[in-house]
DNA sequence: TCCTGCCGAGAAAGCGATTTCTCGCAACTG
DNA sequence: CAGTTGCGAGAAATCGCTTTCTCGGCAGGA
């Protein structure tokens, strides 16, 4: 068995040194091609396989990343996760998840914690005040921030471009006759949120013709379903239209919406954000501005990657979601 | 910082051994108060941190442990993850996770590769014909898997019981005087999917007067909407009801089936398993089964962590899905 | 022909913990 | 009072690699 098998073990096999062993294992310098076929008939003969630990703990590597999430349960998460995952395994790094449950004061010492077992992490939408996310992230080092913008802060970032996709959909509904439309508010502390409301009242800023209320609400399915009664509250009250935080959101508030018997888009028009998979199939299909999670993921590797391995880049890299029109809105009836 | 502080600087500081350092920080052996006192202080004033590396080195342990998934797009998979993940956060274990992809070829290697960086493995639904499987899971040893059967091997295994739970939904359906019931099958290679299909073989021999069709699918909401076609030829064939693979693929036939203005429940009753999320805000909401994620994520953990700290099982543990009946399914009209 | 330089391979020194071994000292027994 | 016995703490070995150091041999230049 692999386990108990050493380069010790190796080396006295093929009759030369560990030193060897280890040159040919890891390629370095010239060796002697006798030497070389020597040592992989014994590698393959005890089926020795290197301990990693040994290995990292003089190399001071891992080859394994983190990436801290507030909600796994999240599509938008899972996507990038996969992303993270699938291009680090082509370099040979594995990841490792810590969710921190949308626990904001757990997000520093799960941060830290993973940090220590890997050589890197991925904050993934940390909800962390500016200060102490400063803070964090200086002792992270290695790290990548995705969906949070930090200025000050010598960190490689990549989000996405929340402000300027829901002045889209903001248009899209404008174009639509829209003129009230009620916004479905994220988790308090989501930096995305923030810039979604950035957008929202930049777009009111813009066309002084439009009245939009924005109402608390979250980041889940039931957050959506529970909103149904404020939302009918802004229905009666004139809204056409309802963004929500994301599509999550949206598919519960469709569901509550149902319900009640109101009709969507007669009624009322809904639009999500991330287009999860689900927002096409959802009744009826929901407009959504979608984001390449996976590109996304790609992108947050390469980032990690550099840093790694020595670079130093502090670039804020800023996806822009494309508006993806479906049934769920329609012009003003 | 703690990057370059070593257990030698915090002995030299405090002025006792490592040896002594090392004894109170593991609370190991009974040791001098004013010197426990000495070593706290330097650790504090230092801003030591053990290096996990050397620590598994010489333990032999990681405090990690990987999860391999088929896709971890799958709400089950994602739900199973947190489960575990939770559970073996709070005996201070990590967990890494790693996407097969649905690549069958890929599972050995990639359970091989993560296992060499965790202390033990939980396989999530191996899609591996049982032979290989049996041979994977002895050189992965402390192991458990998931959602799959596999006689022979002394390896705990958690799952579901399908079959059963199966045929309470064909109970269900033809309480409902559902007689003609066209099921989508689910990818070839999963076990779980042979369970529900000997379920449906089981309930049918148990009552004469059922006529089950089995037709391909998946396990995607793709899939399920792709299925829409095969579904409506067996609807034009006497078809009352049918049962998804699960509810990413209930829900994918339900959009398909809205598309082409078929009325559910009312044309044809549908239902899925799983229980995600979504299901209960499906249109209809979605008559499912519902299995305990979580719960099964603690209890593969409780299991593992077993295995880890040296105990033997080979116990099999099932958990009964619950009937979950919602708006999808209604009685034959 | 002799010296310098280079190259390849083995010996040995870490990497940073844990754990066994050893030893001194105090307490306990007969 | 002498001879264990026990206990606490430091010294040193160990985990399994990588990498520097060292040295012998061989080729090229004078």
């Amino acid at each position: 068995m692999s386990a108990n098998v050493t380069i010790a073990d190796v080396a006295e096999r093929a009759g030369v040194s560990q030193a060897s062993v280890s040159r040919v294992l890891n390629g370095k310098a010239s060796v002697d091609p006798e030497i070389v076929k020597q040592v992989r008939r014994a590698v393959a003969e005890l089926g020795y396989t290197p301990s990693l630990a040994a290995r990292s703990l003089v190399r001071g590597r891992n080859q394994t990343v983190a990436m801290v999430v507030p909600d796994l349960g999240n599509p938008l998460f899972q996507g990038i996760l996969k992303g993270v995952s699938v291009a680090a395994a082509a370099d040979g790094y594995r990841v490792l998840v810590a969710d921190t449950d949308e626990h904001v004061d757990d997000e520093e010492a799960t941060a830290l914690e993973a940090r220590q077992r890997c050589d890197a992490v991925v904050l993934c939408a940390p909800r962390l005040p500016d200060d102490r996310l400063r803070a964090l992230v200086a002792r992270l080092e290695p790290v990548v921030v995705v969906n949070r913008r930090l200025d000050g802060a010598a960190v490689p970032q990549v989000g996405i471009d929340y402000a300027r996709g829901v002045r889209e959909l903001v248009d899209h509904l404008v174009g639509l006759e829209h003129r009230r439309i009620a916004v479905l508010a994220g988790p308090a502390q989501s930096a995305s949120n923030a810039e979604r409301l950035r957008g929202i009242a930049e777009a009111e800023a813009a066309d002084p013709g439009l009245d939009i209320r924005v109402l608390p609400c979250g980041s889940r399915l039931d957050d959506g379903f529970a909103a149904a009664d404020a939302v009918e509250a802004e229905r009666a009250d004139g809204a056409t239209a309802v963004i929500a935080y994301n599509d999550l959101v949206a598919l519960g508030l469709l569901a509550a919406l149902r319900q009640r018997g109101v009709d969507v888009p007669g009624d009322l028009s809904v639009a999500g954000f991330d287009d999860i998979p689900l927002a096409a199939f959802g009744t009826p299909p929901l407009t959504t501005l979608s984001v390449p999670r996976a590109e996304l993921g790609a992108q947050v590797w390469s980032r990690l990657r550099g840093l790694i391995g020595g670079a130093s880049d502090e670039h804020e890299l800023l996806f822009q979601p494309r508006l993806e029109a479906r049934a769920s809105t329609a012009a003003r009836s």
